[in-house]
DNA sequence: GTCTATAGGACGATAGAC
DNA sequence: GTCTATCGTCCTATAGAC
């Protein structure tokens, strides 16, 4: 709150670079692991003027869970406009995301499986995932319109569904190999396939 | 080791009390909360005590994880031997692993998402995880011997894709809905059809 | 906005008495 | 096998000087 409110761009800078450390040492140590002490370490100053930036520990995981929330939703966007509106941009949108998941190991963790024990994400830090669905909806009913899936997949089940694919196919990579690239990683090059059983579930007509 | 050597039906009593406590206290706090302090003060007990029984706390966790691992073959045996060999013994017997997934939220995590820094299985502990991937191939082989699924579904590519759909909808699950039953959730509800589509991505011939 | 000093805990683990 | 006592380390967070 008050960390954020100041927008000058010397203040913005510096709470950028605070934000970039604590993902290295979530990389390094677990994202659980990071504390003000450490963080303090890495940016070679003493625990308490961390308080000037942030008012807690959770204050910080809540600044990178938005960070990434936002990032997530950009890699949505990037991705599908370059395509046109229906299954093709579905399919575009859905392989950004998992990409950028791919490449930011760490914050989607945070996202997406929360190991943070007591940290809740504030409702301003969970806007853009709010958002991406509504956009993800919207995208599915393209797909809908063009005759490319049937109508039932903008159902709760067509969501459910498409979101089990698409995490199991996260969860597995960045469980068993997250230091491979997306296309050198076992689960990742069958990320494709997984999806198009989106389709088989939901064939036009 | 020494914990587990002593085989004396009293001593394995209180094993099983300590790592029954611990599952109870994981759940109060996180995989990653449980501590030697906590362990003590659940069973009334001096945390020098615990000592006694496991050398650390990491050997407590991969008590867990062993025993955990031995409850998960145990309940895909159980679903497997109530079918005939083939599809129909396949998808009940990852059917029953899931519903075992569900019913036990923190080994689920403990054995399949890794939350705990620096935890790492031991061999031993890891041991039934082999034998159940082994026993999961033979019965796709047998699939494939009754015409039930095209050759490809033994694969890497088909185990990989098999196991995506299978945790993509227990991550979903445990992360999004972890108190509802398997017969209430959005996510467990599809999980039938979900697993489904792995017969569809490997049709016989 | 940075620091020193410090309060106040929790934790893992060991020594050694009983 | 249980305890008390204890060491050493790490942590969050605050007070207050500069």
């Amino acid at each position: 709150m008050t960390a954020t409110s100041r927008r000058t761009p010397r203040h913005e800078a510096t709470l950028e670079a605070i934000l970039d450390r604590s993902v290295e040492i979530m990389a390094e140590v677990g994202v659980a692991g990071l504390t003000m002490t450490r963080l303090a370490r890495a940016l070679s100053i003493q625990p308490p003027s961390l308080y000037k930036w942030f008012p807690s520990v959770l204050a910080v995981h809540d600044a990178v869970f938005a960070r990434g929330q936002r990032a997530n939703l950009a890699a949505w966007r990037a991705g599908v406009a370059g395509a046109e509106s229906g299954l093709v941009a579905l399919t575009a949108g859905m392989t950004a995301i998992a990409q950028w998941a791919v490449t930011h190991p760490v914050e989607a963790q945070l996202l997406f499986w929360r190991p943070v024990p007591g940290f809740r994400p504030s409702p301003e830090a969970m806007a853009p995932a709010d958002q991406l669905v509504a956009e993800l909806r919207e995208m599915i009913g393209h797909a809908i319109a063009r005759s490319q899936l049937a109508g039932e997949a903008a159902s709760a089940e067509g969501l459910v569904i498409l979101a089990s694919l698409h995490f199991g196919v996260l969860s597995q990579h960045l469980a068993n190999e997250p230091e491979t690239t997306w296309d050198e990683g076992a689960y990742t090059r069958c990320y494709r396939r997984v999806i198009d059983l989106f389709i088989t579930a939901f064939p036009p007509q």
